[in-house]
DNA sequence: ACACCCATGTAACGGGTTACATGATTCA
DNA sequence: TGAATCATGTAACCCGTTACATGGGTGT
């Protein structure tokens, strides 16, 4: 965020708990302590801003050796987590302005191609619960039920995330023509 | 799961990758940790089986004791999580066979009434990021058109989570119909 | 022969959570 | 008057991740 514009720590949370809400959550405790071993590392700075009484503001912003490291991490070989929203797709992602479109394309590909697997490796398991223990009072069909409830909605929430995919990656598609065209 | 039947820390990170892999995730050597810690809460034992050689084998069951603990945490008043997908909603879900079909019904109400409440506050806000530094070669809109695109999927995920809540919570009310007519 | 599965763990590290601490301004 | 917002942080705790350590059985 602080590659956009500068901010204080105050601010980034603030963003994050409302419009950016869908990118991470964080603790205020935490933030302070990321921004001040993100100075340690060079990576950012601050102007200090005073207010009468109150600890003063510290405004602060990305250094070039800040803003380089970020790149190298952007620009890195993307890993995609065995875990449906685990890694740092998203994180990415809405960085990908400081991609090349063929990069932002090849990564999204990346992620379908890794979700389509996985689909394809899990679907169609056979998800019974066997041995379920006799002495129970709760008849196991009922926890079976919400098993599969559960899972049905971990299923079509990916679904959801190949379909977002597909539909993301032809837009870019059809904008790099459009612009390879003029 | 172990309420279900008994398992060995392998047995549970083996279930947990595969047909419960939507549950959540979990490394070997902090499922060692936590059985260890839970035997000594007194909520699981174990029953060894000798291997030639090789380390022996524990299978682990639930105590009266950590039935008790697990049915009061499941019974207990549930907070919905300010951030989507964070909270114990699903771990309390699938265990919903354990508790009375009011209190299932209860809990998805609760859960949808929350999302419904987030959407209305958050959905139609100003997303444009404001005072963009204007020395950086990359667009200002692009960085904006990437943002949304992250932004988009996040609350249609969020949609498709409601959508999934209330299909869920209709046929719970109509099963519950359903018995009691009988 | 080599890789993967079964099955157990410990140790160090890192980072997120919770509790505590301060104090001015604004709004109902 | 009291609650919420602005604005900063420290300390203790908990728990997840990564690296290390062991060793037999099974499949290609």
């Amino acid at each position: 965020m602080l590659n956009l514009k500068p901010h204080t720590g105050y601010d980034l949370k603030k963003y994050l708990d409302t419009e950016g809400r869908f990118m991470r959550g964080v603790h205020l405790s935490q933030m302070y302590r990321t921004l001040k071993s993100m100075v340690a590392e060079g990576w950012i700075t601050y102007d200090v801003e005073e207010r009468n009484g109150s600890p003063d503001m510290k405004r602060y912003r990305v250094t070039a050796e800040g803003k380089e490291a970020f790149l190298k991490w952007l620009k890195s070989p993307y890993e995609p987590s065995f875990r449906f929203m685990e890694g740092d797709f998203f994180d990415r992602f809405r960085f990908a302005s400081m991609l090349d479109r063929e990069e932002v394309i090849g990564l999204a590909r990346q992620e379908l191609a890794y979700r389509r697997g996985n689909i394809e490796k899990f679907r169609h398991r056979d998800r019974t619960l066997k041995g379920l223990e006799p002495t129970d009072i709760v008849d196991p069909d009922r926890i079976q039920l919400f098993f599969d409830l559960g899972h049905e909605y971990g299923a079509s929430a990916m679904d959801h995330y190949v379909a977002w995919l597909e539909r993301t990656i032809e837009r870019l598609e059809e904008e790099a023509q459009t612009v390879q065209a003029q």
